[in-house]
DNA sequence: CAATAAATGAGATTAAGTCTCATTTATTTT
DNA sequence: AAAATAAATGAGACTTAATCTCATTTATTG
C-alpha cells in the first residue's frame, strides 16, 4: 500500500522515512486539493507540525508538490504526479470545497497560443498556467450536502 | 488629486476619512496589484498597520479591492475600478513583479463556454474566474533591470 | 554492526493579521 | 454652528500559521 510513496521518495533519491510515507499516503489517498488543517486531520497527530511542514517542503523542492492558496487564504497542497494531467481549480465559496477540472484540448490550445502573444508582448517566458474559477456548489459537494 | 477616491468612498457610502483616502491614493497611483509591504512603504507610516487592515476589509466589503497571494504567499491587492476591465495576472518568479494582463475577446469567449460546460459538469453557479501565468521577465520588468 | 549523516519531535520563535480600548474624528441633531 | 452621538483611528496586546533550534531518534554507508 505505501509501494507509491516509497517509489516517489526513491524516485527523487529523498530518503524513505515514516513521516514522509505517512503524509504521502494522506495525499495520494485524496483526489482533490487538500487544505493543511485537512490533512493534519488525516494524519490525526501521527507527524509533528515541524515535521510535517519540513515534509512538505521536502515534496515541494522535489516537485512532486503544489501549494497555493484558496480565496479564503488557507493553504493547499496537491501531489503532482505524472500521469495526473495538466488541471485547474474551481473552488466553491459556501464550503471550501476545491475541485481539479480538466478543460477541453481546444480551449488548451488557444490558451497556450494567448500565452504566447503574452510571452513577447512582456518579453516573458512563462513555464505555467492555471484557471481559477469560483462560484458556489448547487447540492453535490463533498461537503455541503 | 484625491477626488477620486472620496468619489469612491461616497458612492458606497463610507465616511470619508483620511486614512481611507491615504490608501485609496496609494492603490489609485499604482496601475499594477501592489503586496502589502509595497502598499506600506508607499503610506511610510501614515497609517496605522490596524488601521490600513481595517481599511483593506472595508473596500473588499465594498467590493471595490481585490486581494489574493502571489505564488511567494505574499498577500496581493488591487483595486477593481468599474472602467478597469477584466484581466489576468502575470507572475515573475524572479523579481516578484505582478502585471495585469488582458486577454483576447476570442479566448474570453471560449472560456466563458467551458465554464458553462464545467457548472452542468459539478453543479455549480461560478461567477469569476482568473487566469494565472508564472513565469520571469527576460528584461523588463519594472523590478528586474 | 559500528560510525556517520540525516530526519524527527517538542517546544521556542517570528511575523502577518486581528482585536481591544482609550482617544480622535465624522456625522447628526437641535 | 455647537453640542451630542456615532464611527474610525492608533498603539500595542494578542492570535496563529509557519519556521527554527537542538537534543534525540532513525536511516544510510562502509
Amino acid at each position: 500500500m505505501s509501494e507509491i510513496s516509497k517509489q516517489i521518495l526513491s524516485d527523487h533519491k529523498v530518503s524513505i522515512t515514516n513521516p514522509r510515507i505517512l503524509v504521502l499516503e494522506a495525499l495520494l489517498d485524496s483526489k482533490n486539493p487538500l487544505t493543511i488543517d485537512e490533512l493534519q486531520s488525516k494524519l490525526s497527530g501521527s507527524v509533528a507540525k515541524s515535521t510535517l511542514y519540513r515534509v512538505l517542503n521536502d515534496l515541494k523542492k522535489i516537485k512532486v508538490l503544489h501549494e497555493f492558496t484558496s480565496p479564503d487564504n488557507s493553504t493547499v497542497v496537491e501531489l503532482l504526479l505524472e500521469d495526473h494531467s495538466h488541471h485547474h481549480h474551481l473552488f466553491c465559496s459556501d464550503c471550501g470545497e476545491i475541485i481539479d477540472v480538466e478543460m477541453s484540448r481546444e480551449f488548451e490550445n488557444l490558451l497556450d497560443k494567448e500565452i504566447k502573444k503574452i510571452e513577447k508582448q512582456f518579453n516573458f517566458v512563462i513555464q505555467d498556467h492555471r484557471v481559477e474559477m469560483f462560484g458556489v456548489c448547487t447540492d453535490q459537494c463533498a461537503n455541503c450536502k
